[in-house]
DNA sequence: CTAATTGATGAAATGCATTTCAAGTCAAGC
DNA sequence: GCTTGACTTGAAATGCATTTCATCAATTAG
């Protein structure tokens, strides 16, 4: 390979001087300069980019550690980040961990490691006191609300999102809500059991239904209420795709929605478009964008973005 | 920062010694090798990938060109590429390019300066004689085929597919065939336009609407060919959302499915699941896996994956 | 009891570009 | 005529880990 050695020789000046004409420092005279590019065009030359990274020190390369690399929610976050890096001439490598702890810690290792400049978390394994300490090499940003004051974050206050949601129907005059959710052990998860015991108290047995993640999830889980003796008057599903589930499912039992089952989805999603589903907004391509945007300034703030309700006719 | 000349120091050993202990050699006398283990725990030290890449000139770092980073396909060819790379501990960049020529040329540019060991195209904008050159400093795998000898690719048979999908609705009695595409200029439009005459002859004006991604694109598709005065009796959709939309549209319109009109999608795709759709199954996810493959193992081999057709009740 | 291995270790070269430092030229200002 | 500031340029240091080469000790084979 021709390095900056080669250039120097050839063109006749010193590495310094190719280092600055690469660089476009004023102050190169410019037969000098000429002379550097043509030999740089010649000879086909390309600065090698790992010994600049190492002489500088950063990368404009970001780590995105997220669990699922096939589920639509992810996607949107990822869409968003990738939209404002591009945007902003920074890469993005995306580190897919399906939760496993060790593979986390392993990307986190890589920062450590000077790969990334930082990281972004779009969910996480660990408890935040293993991740806290990598912060020290990098930000480390979370698209979940976090209180760490190391770790700045991105989010949607959920807790409230849901206490709304689950409002709006119970002002509607639902008493029977049943609500299916994706990981039970996830934040999400936690927040919308909060909430629901806060409106409606506890869950009637085969109300919650977890690991719903795609349109057949939908259409089982509404099979499933509908079953229960006492079938649900509303379903909140955790996502636009299972929200279009439980709407064919209904339809193919002739259910009248919304009123004899309304349906509300989450994320706002291609699919509810098609099918009018009411659905509310988490703004997720909006959270990966401020994501990046908190990395990129080494920022730990914490950035409050709110959700919108999108009402249209399943509710 | 702590670097490798510390850790020999304070444990007073040389350089040599330490990267003997971190690549794991034989030949290190374990007191030494405990020493270096010590110190590098004690002062919290990890090795600089920069610093490592650069001499070994290897990254393990795979960059994917892709032209949407929100297309249902380009995230299935995505999870294949994802999947295989986690396990075999290579990391993946995603590069969005919008079909952006400049753009792509800059990724590109990228493994020449040996930022990517190799460069994954799951669709381009450029020409190849733009694009082979690349491939001189590292592996160009693409995601269709190519004929360029250079040039790897893991793809599978869209005209035959096409055809096959195709005879299968004249077979079954099918004289007025619509289909919908995504990009007008796109490799796999082209070939079902040939596809289509082989089987077809020409296309009836307003049988091919271009530019569909979505549900909605789906069902906003069907309302115009509904709205023709010869009415196709079957749709080939080029994926299974727009399906979706077609299917509810037709189902608005009272209209049976398959006898009033026959629905095709694309990508086996979770929306088709739920809503019984026939689909031909293109693999992305294999053909992302298989070219992950080759770009690893630096190959130059086509890799045909044959495509599968799964019936179910929309057809 | 030599000759040939095997084991262990460090100095120095290598991969490559950036940046600081020092030094030198030349023209403008007083 | 001398100082000062704007330009130019190159040598050398820097960032960091790997690897080759040489050396030396301790065995083992013959």
């Amino acid at each position: 390979m021709t390095n900056i050695h080669d250039i120097a020789k050839q063109a006749g000046v010193s590495v310094s001087t190719v280092s600055r004409v690469l660089n476009n420092y004023k102050y190169v005279a410019s037969d000098k300069r000429a002379a550097v590019l043509d030999i740089i065009e010649a000879l086909n030359y390309t600065p090698n980019k790992h010994a600049i990274d190492l002489i500088r020190g950063e990368t404009r390369n970001i780590g995105v550690i997220l669990p699922y690399n096939n589920n639509t929610a992810f996607d949107q976050l990822l869409h968003g980040i990738l939209n404002k890096a591009s945007k902003q001439d920074y890469l993005i490598t995306v580190l897919p961990s399906q939760y496993d702890k060790a593979k986390e810690i392993g990307y986190l290792e890589k920062i450590k490691s000077k790969l990334f400049d930082g990281i972004i978390l779009t969910s996480r394994a660990n408890d935040w006191e293993k991740i806290v300490p990598y912060s020290q090499y990098g930000p480390i940003i979370s698209c979940e609300f976090t209180e760490q004051p190391e770790i700045g974050c991105a989010y949607t206050d959920r807790y409230r999102s849901f206490l709304d949601a689950l409002q709006l129907l119970k002002n509607k005059g639902h008493q029977a809500v049943a609500f299916t959710t994706a990981r039970l052990a996830s934040n999400s998860t936690t927040q919308i059991i909060a909430a629901y015991q806060e409106i409606f108290g506890d869950i009637p047995a085969g109300y919650h239904i977890t690991n719903c993640q795609s349109l057949d999830d939908g259409y089982a889980a509404a099979q499933q209420f509908m079953q229960l003796p006492e079938r649900p008057s509303a379903i909140y599903a955790n996502g636009d795709e299972v929200a279009g589930g439980i709407y064919l499912y209904a339809q193919s039992q002739q259910l009248q929605i919304p009123s004899d089952v309304a349906i509300i989805g989450q994320e706002n999603q291609p699919v509810g478009i098609g099918l009018g589903l009411s659905t509310v907004d988490h703004q997720l391509t909006k959270i990966g964008e401020q994501a990046l945007n908190l990395v990129i300034h080494r920022s730990k703030e914490k950035v409050n973005i709110p959700y919108q309700m999108v009402e249209r006719q399943s509710m």
